[in-house]
DNA sequence: CCCTTTCCTTAACCGGACCTTAACCCTGCG
DNA sequence: CGCAGGGTTAAGGTCCGGTTAAGGAAAGGG
């Protein structure tokens, strides 16, 4: 699911792209002025954010310069009735990362949204990171090219994690991904994530799930391979803990 | 340095693009057939591909198709005469990230080949400082290039106190910063200083931070860096104060 | 139709990271 | 000397992630 920002202060076109978005199961924010965008981009995470240039209070290019200042790097398309190319070129200095002119087709705007917030995911059939592959037809996880078994819900969490290309998922994403709106209110989060750790060492993956502060979570390569061979349970390693058994 | 591959057919149009390309720094690989794109593409790393789609041997769409198929995830900009909806979408569709229409102007074509592989690179905002280097976006600083470990509070006020660039920012701001309206009364920012000290220095960054009279702190570079070997605690300094014991 | 397997959920627990608090130390200054 | 402002240290507590095991639901096979 797809969430979408957007910034436009004429409310009839604002309506009209709103209807067309959700059509295409995007969920849509709206603002319909440069403050109230900055406060929102800067407490929500948006995959895409279509910002209107000529807005009240504070102009889009604005906008999108201070986001881009706070670090955020939230994919901007600027959207203006404005097509001469220092505009665009303006645009893209502020640090958007596409351009579209009006009047434009809806399904443009729907194709551009998709590919900026899916960039190298949706088309991608196949996600990769160290010797771990996912096919995104079958289902399938690879490692070295051997096929593993992960259970539906660890899939779908690897398949999230995967798609950051590293970079951080917030948990509240994460829960998303594998529930939809109604996550469960137990740890049961953790429990999974606990499961595909488990078998992404059985598997020998050269990769790990990180937990990121309060945050949550990313994938990353390994840092050390000592290419000692893991019998799986050989080392008494203290993995157990204040349990008097054992 | 931004690693481009054009596919174009057209060799004069291909020139031209090049040495417009080569102009911004870029370092620009040329094919002129879709079987040579995708054998380049298979086989280096570029940061964007500029992709025509009339093209010899294997049209431009299905390059595009074939890449993302292996996984490949690099940023691919269409580039046609076409510029019916139909013709874009289907761009989109085969997992393309920008489409441009021909005759295109060079700087906005150079502006959108940025565009893309900034976003690729996270080459988002960064603050520096001595040899400290604070990521804006993923929330990482790191000492020549080391990433190193903050609490987050420590994180909040080092990001603080670099946005001032070596300007003295007042105690009050600090609190804000870390706390917002509601700052604890007792001695806390103290301590969280005095960790974050500790850690630069354990990190043996080049930068410190310095309390200024009444009124805040800032940051500014070690006057002398001794090149001794600092274990940490190696030297008798009179660190320990009034203590018996030592 | 029952049994087995797989999987998801839930709860309890541990431990570490982190924040807060408070006490103490130092130095400089009136 | 006393006070104020900054620095240091250690103790307590909370929060959060990780681990484990048990129970139940769904799926699949006989």
């Amino acid at each position: 699911m797809i969430r979408v920002l957007l910034v436009e202060d004429d409310m009839g076109l604002a309506g009209n792209i709103i209807d067309y978005l959700e059509l295409e199961d995007m969920v849509c924010d709206h603002a319909a002025n440069g403050v109230a965008a900055l406060s929102l981009i800067q407490k929500h995470p948006f995959d895409v954010v279509v910002l209107d240039i000529n807005l009240p209070r504070l102009d889009g290019l604005s906008v999108c310069e201070r986001v881009r200042e706070d670090g955020n790097d939230t994919p901007i398309i600027m959207l203006t009735a404005r097509d001469q190319l220092e505009n665009k070129l303006e645009g893209f200095q502020k640090g958007a990362d596409d351009y579209l002119v009006k009047p434009f087709d809806m399904p443009e705007l729907v194709a551009r949204v998709f590919a900026l917030a899916y960039r190298r995911s949706s088309q991608v059939k196949k996600l990769r990171f160290g010797n771990v592959s996912l096919a995104m037809g079958s289902d399938v996880v690879s490692v070295e090219n051997v096929p593993i078994k992960l259970s539906p819900t660890a899939f779908t969490l690897l398949k999230a994690l995967l798609q950051q290309q590293g970079k951080v998922l917030p948990r509240e994403r994460l829960l998303d991904a594998v529930w939809g709106e109604d996550a469960p209110e137990s740890n049961a989060l953790k429990v999974h994530l606990h499961n595909l750790r488990k078998s992404l060492v059985q598997a020998n993956a050269s990769i790990e799930v990180k937990a990121v502060a309060g945050t949550g979570f990313c994938v990353t390569l390994k840092p050390e391979q000592s290419s000692s061979v893991q019998s799986t349970s050989a080392e008494p390693k203290s993995t157990n803990k204040g349990n008097d058994q054992w």
